[in-house]
DNA sequence: TAAAACTGTAACAAAACTGTGGCAATAGCT
DNA sequence: AGCTATTGCCACAGTTTTGTTACAGTTTTA
């Protein structure tokens, strides 16, 4: 599944210039050309990644950006604001509002894929890394293996997007709710108690990786009432 | 905790002003002038940030930078690059081998500070976002944990709830009323008197964390005939 | 000073929640 | 088609959490 990058600007020019350099790197681009066709779009396409201009009419990029970071379901969205000045002022206020990285314009096609690449490998690793880590446990994407302490570990598919989704947000809780959206799609209907029974399954596969009768610790969290999480490395049982 | 940045730069004079301003913007500051000692600094002290000089004797910022991402311990240690030109090849390397942010000089303090709030946001959400703190109580909701004084404390789900109304209003009281309906919902028929019972397992809960003998005073104030708040600072018993 | 009003908390039964074996339906592969 | 792995759901058991009540200790009021 291609890599999904929303822009937004109001000036044709500019997202046509955009657009073109990052599906040349390889990025699926969505557009939009205000504040507002932004909000719906975000909705239901789930971008992994936003990139907003400063000025729009209607809706500022602040203003979509601050909208952003207040709802929790885009909280996490990586924001990128572009800017016609080199302003500081405006940088600083950018990054304060919560953007997670400024681009002034005029700028080059590799620094703005370079800061896309950047930002993408820090928020979501599991888009642009292949192997995820966390503890002995290793998930290597290219080759859809997963080891436990070196031990081949195998699994069913839902189980695999299970564990990557919570590889990619070590110590994050995550609701039945979001974990259904997250590895079952979102307009799948499936019973909230099915996330369980697989996390279930889950554990039973990673925490005995067989041969030697090494016994392996517990790694996922059930928080009651709540969901699940990977444990925090400080976590004891 | 204090957040702890390590800034690794030969030169003294920018050391000191980089120093200063973090220092200024509350974090703990730690130096190391040459990528050597950097790597063993790192290796013992932790830092959660660090900041690295492009051009450096022995082992170059982007050296160092390259040795990081190498290791697995470190691989997602934020790092921000500070190069002299604001020349955008290196700009672009830099971002390419693995920095996550790039500064050049000169930079304002205002940006600079910016710039490491930002990535600090975007990487350890936990330290910048979904954290309420009082005293030594931390609350994470991303993680869904409570600390206090740095030891795990467990708390039911209606506990939980009522920490968290209470800290994100510290020192405000809150009648019972007020708390059945900020965590049991608006339209629950419970006794009042409930919540005093739950209060008393908070209060419980949080103020003998276990394991060791030490024993915590009580954050929570109860108003008689008016409700609960915590205590606010200088508050005695 | 006694009565009334409040609060803290142990105890307990009910309700809510989670873990998991088992089963039938499906999907995937040869 | 035949066979196996995966999936989703149910049901039951084991835990944890929750809401009340009762009673004891304090503070305020009359």
């Amino acid at each position: 599944m291609a890599i999904k990058i929303l822009i937004v600007d109001d000036e044709p020019n500019q997202l046509e210039l955009l657009s073109f350099n990052l599906s040349k790197a390889g990025y699926e681009v969505i557009r939009a050309e205000d504040g507002q066709s932004a909000l719906d779009i975000i909705e239901d396409s789930h971008p992994d990644l936003v990139i907003l201009d400063w000025m729009m009419p209607y809706l500022s990029g602040i203003e979509l950006c601050r909208t952003l970071r207040a709802r929790a379901e885009t909280r996490h969205l990586p924001v990128i604001l572009l800017s016609a000045r080199g302003d500081e002022g405006d940088r600083t206020l950018g990054l304060d509002i919560g953007a997670d990285d400024y681009i002034s314009k005029p700028f080059s096609p590799r620094e703005l894929v370079s800061r896309v690449n950047a930002l993408l490998r820090r928020s979501r690793p599991a888009l642009i890394d292949d192997v995820l880590e966390f503890h002995d446990l290793v998930l290597n994407q290219a080759t859809m293996q997963i080891t436990r302490a070196g031990q081949l570990v195998a699994l069913g598919p839902k189980e695999w997007r299970l564990l990557a989704i919570l590889m990619e947000r070590p110590g994050r809780v995550l609701s039945r709710a979001q974990l259904l959206d997250l590895v079952w799609g979102h307009n799948v209907y499936v019973e909230e108690r099915t996330v369980d029974v697989h996390m279930s399954r889950l554990r039973k596969a990673i925490n005995q990786p067989s041969k030697n009768g090494a016994v392996y610790s517990d790694l996922i969290r059930t928080v009651r009432g709540s969901g699940y999480a990977l444990k925090a490395p400080q976590d004891s049982d």
